[in-house]
DNA sequence: CACATATAGGTGTACGATGCATATAGAAGC
DNA sequence: GCTTCTATATGCATCGTACACCTATATGTG
């Protein structure tokens, strides 16, 4: 047990698909383009995230219908493929928002644990 | 763009690996063998668990040095294989809880874009 | 000119996590 | 003898995705 705790040094903790939904939600503030979504999901724990993941994806979800795109090249450098939300990703997103708000509760329940903290108490401020 | 959403009726949400902290937390509590945590990691999402994925990664976490276990044949029935937490355990424990809180704010970012506000009351789940 | 660099989009492949089906076996009840 | 509950486990197929790699346009630099 000892060579084992080196590849233990870091977790996966995204859930599976965790990039739709933060697509869809940052779709649904602006349309954008893929090179432009690498930054702006960083702040949702895709800081190291390959590029090609995210490309795949987006052309994934559009083939599921939740988004869509068009080129635009009416400007210098290479062309840009542009997305949009669609009504099925409003949907969608919707619908993804509800299953993680449940697995937040789960992830509540963990730490109450965790910590050691009771379940039902209301006073506990910031115990840190 | 109709035909489609049918399949997009239930979306997993789980972190992945969720299953191993989940175990490593039961456990730390009180030892335990896999048929009990079947029902005692139902409280954390695993309501339709197939028994198959719990005792798979039972033996994957001992090979892995964070669990080890022992047969207990004294009593009448069919034997239990009875796991306790090690202490490189404890310590990964104590890592995945880090990493859940880091996902924990990603997720907080994620709700306060799609509702606009902060929908959770914050509470810093203080781990160490 | 040649080249490096930033921007922009993409594929091929392999591996790991997991869902589903299935197998084995001891004890208890009818 | 048969079914059911308890208890542990393996085999296989699928899916997500990490990693490596490729193409192409435009700008700046020596």
């Amino acid at each position: 047990m000892m060579a084992k705790e080196e590849k233990k040094r870091e977790v996966e903790v995204r859930p599976r698909n965790w990039l739709v939904p933060v697509i869809l939600l940052s779709l649904r503030e602006w349309n954008s383009y893929g090179y432009e979504l690498m930054e702006r999901t960083a702040a949702f724990g895709f800081e190291a995230m390959n590029p090609g993941t995210l490309y795949r994806t987006l052309r994934q979800m559009e083939k599921d219908g939740v988004v869509e795109s068009e080129w635009e090249t009416s400007r210098g450098g290479p062309a840009r493929r542009v997305y949009s939300i669609t009504d099925a990703g409003e949907a969608y997103l919707d619908f993804w928002a509800e299953a993680l708000e449940q697995y937040q509760r789960n992830m509540d329940a963990f730490f109450r644990l965790y910590t050691g903290r009771p379940p039902r108490k209301d006073n506990e401020n910031g115990a840190k």
